[in-house]
DNA sequence: CTGAAAGCGCTTACAG
DNA sequence: CTGAAAGCGCTTACAG
């Protein structure tokens, strides 16, 4: 910056100006000073201006894990939110596990990053007393319900509505659940949706067809032989995400059972191998990318206008019927 | 940290060297002042030593997206290793799109990242040129024979090689090729190696035989279908990726063709999909997360220790053989 | 509209 | 072993 200012014969200060304030200079030395950063290929330092205004335009985003085809969708979104709004993005990836998500609080305390979004739901309150006072903060989708941190979320427990909805339409009556990990606050959401809904709809859920699962291929093909060793087995199983369900639909080929014909499945995610499968795999899609942005939007938001209001954003979610799910055996 | 020097009763310059270079500091003085730092909950500004020190442990890691399953764990590698070296991770996504590419080396520069991770081979070294100076780089994978710059890759050819290997011990001859995108590096690679291997077999492989892909599930479907609408179909195939290897493995399936009864499959890479596909899919597995790893501490040790010097990092990999390759038909 | 000066929070020669 | 001072590269009141 200092030879910039040189060759353009002005001040530092008023090169600084020129460059990052053009308004507050007048239109000849602003051309002369651009012509000089052009000419030496000035470039900021932005660590230099990040110590000076006390604003690092960094986030710190922090997700389980990208090993699976939810979180890459939304972590895009994210992004290109960030890139758009001028900040650098540093990815934690948490692993659920208490060492790293300190590992990464830390990072947010020392290098001053601006805000931060969580997408992993174990962090407790108890590690955020942990955190440099006041950082703006945005939980994505693991939030609890009464939460005060900001949020954006779709609705759970609707979710699960809309596929016992679309399930009962078909004449299902006798449907199973097969939910997320234990302690999954997503997976209790939608385990107590179905239940609400199976009420709703006067419909009774013997206990041992809800069964727990584990968001993965293996534990929904393990649930789905035992609801399928049960001496009634379910017509129609609700599985809590995809993996789960492309996993029970594995378990039923498995015994020569005919998806949709012996019995239905639905996922709910509409990951890329949902619409692969054999048969392609009836679900309920988030807009993943669209979260990822709106969240980085209402961390920035928060950032930049010091807005720090509570605000919780449900982002709509919509049903995929694809041919895993159809009219139950005569 | 003058709170901190106040606190311990000694200078800044020693509250400093006790915290960051213990050894240059009485023991007792030494006590003093992190017993003072814990009291006031001292946490280093890293974007001031950053400033400083002309260094910003910070490295920029270009890839061109992670939504698929083979980007997320040589990144999970990469994570680790950077954490472990006290580094943070700026990860951009090209999407390998000129733009964006652009927008992120201008990352590079202006926050004074000290060096870069490449899984991007579209990244010319017109590009290059923009960058600042002589800062370290590692390409991972896709790497031209030809480059000076240091990487980690695997051999390619040899992974063709294997899979022909393995393909021609069962008695196959016929033998097809579902290739990468048009212009791919590793495809290239690939290909070659599958030529070269068959040759080597003493075995022809007619140009209809070996088909461009896309990398994707679609186009190994699309190319499979080809394939078996050959007058001579191949008994068995080599796709360039699992994706691929799965989609022809679709195609076969929904013509009523058994594999690997009728048509044997292979694949690259062991996505976690391999495992669970029905067959479950012969490969070569590639280790990831040591991929990543490896090149984060090639980095790292390239800007800690300024060794500038090229260097190739050749990482093994393996075959693993399932349930989609057998002895073709009598 | 422009410049001189202070300061963001560290680290590190240089003296002592 | 310790301290005073300079400086990393910016931005921004404050004067003019």
């Amino acid at each position: 910056l200092a030879d910039v200012a040189k060759l353009a014969g002005v001040s530092v200060a008023t090169a600084s100006r020129a460059l990052s304030n053009p308004d507050l200079v007048a239109e000849n030395t602003r051309d002369a000073v651009c012509r000089a950063a052009e000419s030496v290929g000035y470039r900021i330092n932005l660590v230099a201006r990040s110590l000076r205004k006390q604003r690092s335009n960094t986030v710190m985003v922090l997700v389980p894990g990208i090993d699976n085809q939810f979180y890459p969708d939304i972590i895009r979104g994210m992004e290109n939110a960030a890139l758009d709004g001028g900040y650098a993005m540093i990815l934690g990836l948490t692993g659920r596990a208490q060492k790293r998500e300190k590992a990464y609080l830390d990072l947010l305390d020392t290098r001053r990053a601006d805000g931060m979004l969580i997408l992993d739901g174990s962090i407790g309150k108890l590690n955020r007393k942990d955190m440099r006072f006041g950082v703006p903060v945005v939980q994505v989708l693991e939030t609890l319900d009464d939460s005060l941190t900001p949020s954006v979320t779709v609705d759970d427990r609707n979710i699960a509505r809309m596929a016992v909805d679309h399930l009962v339409k078909f004449g299902h009556r006798r449907i199973a659940h097969i939910a997320g990990r234990d302690g999954s606050i997503v997976g209790s959401h939608r385990r107590i949706g179905f239940l609400d809904a199976m009420r709703g709809h006067g419909l009774v859920v013997r206990e041992d067809h809800c069964l727990p699962g584990d968001y993965g291929y293996d534990g929904g093909r393990a649930a789905m032989d035992k609801l399928l060793d049960h001496p009634e087995p379910p017509t129609a199983v609700f599985c809590a995400n995809d993996s789960s369900a492309l996993g029970a639909m594995r378990a039923c080929r498995h015994r020569g059972l005919s998806v949709p014909r012996d019995i239905s499945i639905m996922g709910v995610d509409d990951i890329s191998d949902a619409a692969n499968s054999d048969p392609p795999l009836s679900t309920i899609a988030q807009p993943r990318e669209a979260i990822g942005a709106t969240a980085m939007e209402m961390l920035i938001g928060q950032i930049e206008k010091r807005k720090l209001q509570t605000h919780h954003a449900v982002i709509p979610v919509n049903l995929v019927q694809r041919q895993s799910t159809a009219p139950p055996r005569a």
